[in-house]
DNA sequence: AATGAATGAGGTTTCATTCAT
DNA sequence: TATGAATGAAACCTCATTCAT
């Protein structure tokens, strides 16, 4: 019963439960329960809800560890010194292999009832982010000059695609190749000439 | 009792549930019931299911008559008289108010349980029908050589992006600028030279 | 699993509902759960919303059943034929008998949050029908003439309140007798002389 | 850390959280949790548990405290002046004001689980006192023999419907003229001849 | 072919109380 | 004496699907 009634750090014990949700929904995807965290985290069920007000909540907690995690692992160089292209590129084909790792995460924070939730300050944080590129590159000469914002949304909704493309079994040459066409073309800026 | 058996033409009965699940999911988008369906058809539940193996099936259904639909209201020139590109923009915003006008068909249909459901002769009929375009224009030296089946998916995403976006109350004008923007750079060949 | 799928006519199944539910709840009070209703009527756990909307709902459809039942077994005589008094008083002891005989549907009846329902038709209809005694029988000068419905209030509190007493391990004479002195006193008209 | 561990005259504190509770408890009524309580005291959980074993225990000595604050305010003169009818009636009226000025607290202390724990020494030290009074007057000549006890008790109930009815919106008038009528009647002595 | 009553697993959230520190 | 993290038993209600009629 109370066999195993551990008192931790509040920090430690909501990383305790952020860390089992990752691992759950990893394997489970969209499907897994507080239930199931819960268990993978060795806690009641109550404790759960010490941490996060509804399951939704830790989802968005979710989200926002794994954009900082794309963060680190891909900082965006403030001055590109390669051109502005390779970097776009490069980054795009960085999120592409970086999503595909979520494996579950991916379908739990991108799509189901989450994507709605579209906060500025969160899951449109990659939307702003692109959009603070293209307004760089383009301001710097070296990207086309687009509506940002319009644009960065549907930069972003074509890495996406991308990524459940090659999760459903699209060819990963193939898709990369597709996006990277889309990406080019679109971003080159016109031979002013 | 049995005052309200109508007996009926299988054919006529299934379109009757069909059209009157269109109705209610227009109002009431995912959250629509199989309750709610066949109140509107003023048919019994376990009917549904005679016609219906699942709730999913259904929306596959109304997922095709709506790609259907669309066929109609906008066929694909033969032999384009116009230039290539503009046939394809005046599709891709085509598609776009199509999509608009389907209120809460459009989230049942294309966001939900359904979207991973994509057997290559319903969903992704639309890509498909990209894919031949873009080959077509290839050929014809009119577009850019591109991968067409994994380009026509991110076209796709682009266009549904664009819905997306102006649903959620995005400026329509501005959406649908990004979007000629991206597919107009996308598709333009090469300046041959 | 599927052993005792029972179908039954909706009003039979209903009123196997209704009467497992008292027997259960004259046992457990407002302690009594839906779970613990359906287990007693032999039906699934969505049986009992397909009758019911909320467990209150429930109450309050036994409470209209237990005012029924007194109604059926103290009829108010049209015309009294004794002095209006006895007649008052008859029926104050038989409320007191009938509501000891609910046993736990008393506290889940007249005490638990069906008591602040009381809409007009249902839970007040005890006190209704008081003022109407009493208009009656002081518009034949055999009554006090006391304002009818905050009195039959007054009156319904004590009757209920002796209910309680005894309930709570009073002497049951006395408890009726000190019931029936406030009554009696507080309805003798004034010696008119 | 351990910044906040403020440690107190035991009987301060249990003050403490006694106060808090009845802040609370106005405001937030029956729904009122331990939770909230300790919020408003400063405390720990932890440390509510320390002074009262239960919730309950909690409620009851609430109730304690506020008959006592009754008493104070409405003190029953040894020898009453004027005579013993007006004195009732006016603690009666008294009474009223008093529990009607008690906001959320009624609720809490007289409906909802307390109401079975009528130990003698406490909730019905109301009735206790009703009872007394009733003695002395009878044995004064002043008041009707009555049964003091159960007698108590419906006059008691008799009160605090009259509060309930006010609370609900009953005109204030009316209720108070019924209760008053009432409680004339009840105890006039007979015009002994 | 049609009906609609019945099912029951499943999911979220609450909160009095406990107990390790 | 004080803390506050942790517990976990409830409890309500939904709805796709089944199947007896």
């Amino acid at each position: 019963m109370t066999a195993s009634r551990r008192r931790l750090d509040p920090a430690a014990r909501r990383l305790e439960i952020v860390e089992a949700a990752e691992r759950v929904i990893r394997r489970l995807g969209a499907s897994a329960r507080v239930e199931d965290v819960v268990r993978e985290a060795g806690a009641a069920k109550g404790t759960f809800y010490l941490y996060f007000p509804t399951w939704e909540a830790l989802l968005a907690c979710l989200r926002d560890r794994t954009f900082a995690a794309f963060d680190t692992r891909f900082p965006v160089p403030a001055i590109p010194e390669a051109d502005w292209l390779t970097v776009v590129n490069t980054l795009a084909t960085g999120f592409v292999e970086f999503v595909l790792e979520l494996e579950g995460l991916h379908e739990a924070i991108f799509h189901g009832a989450l994507a709605k939730t579209a906060e500025p300050g969160s899951s449109d944080s990659a939307t702003l982010r692109i959009a603070a590129l293209l307004r760089a590159g383009a301001a710097a000469g070296v990207l086309a000059q687009l509506d940002p914002e319009p644009t960065a949304r549907l930069i972003f909704a074509v890495l996406h695609e991308t990524v459940d493309a090659i999760a459903q079994g699209e060819d990963r040459a193939r898709a990369i190749g597709a996006m990277r066409a889309i990406l080019t073309r679109t971003l080159t800026p016109a031979p002013s000439a």
